[in-house]
DNA sequence: AAATAATTATTGTTTTTCAATAATTTCTTT
DNA sequence: AAAGAAATTATTGAAAAACAATAATTATTT
């Protein structure tokens, strides 16, 4: 999987709880749970724009991208 | 709109054309156009990941937050 | 141990990607 | 300016996936 989703870190940088989280951003605890475990498999941009706001971060500090291997 | 995105940056800096990027990635001229020119209201981690690696480089290279004001 | 918080699981609805195609517009090159 | 190529827009349809709602399970904390 080669998109890692870091919630968590900002997360703990915000001392924020998911369930805060997910109040803030508008989305329910159990789907904030499946973007944070890396188990969603896309994002809509209101939902990232949202996690962004409340997070007071940037696209960049969520979402990295992690090459498979060498190809 | 809060996310902006920023593949055009990136083509530039690669020195490649959107056609070869859509190739490259995998999908058609015309869905490539519509993510670069901000029509997009999602995308597949799959399509990000192929981005990124096309172009070599991060999700934060290509997505950008925009508040849409102070608040 | 009890309470609280977070994750997982399931089902159904709605949204959205993406393909395929065609038409239009923009850009480039002669 | 004309012609050609490249990119964008538009449309339709199908497959994928978000997300809500709920319930059950598992972690975490007190």
């Amino acid at each position: 999987m080669a998109i890692i989703v870091n919630v968590d870190v900002m997360l703990a940088r915000r001392k924020m709880s998911s369930g805060e989280l997910a109040e803030k951003v508008g989305i329910s605890p159990a789907n904030l749970s499946i973007l944070k475990t890396g188990k969603a498999k896309a994002v809509r941009f209101t939902t990232l724009s949202a996690l962004c706001k409340a997070l007071d971060c940037q696209p960049g500090d969520l979402l990295e991208y992690q090459p498979d291997d060498g190809t």
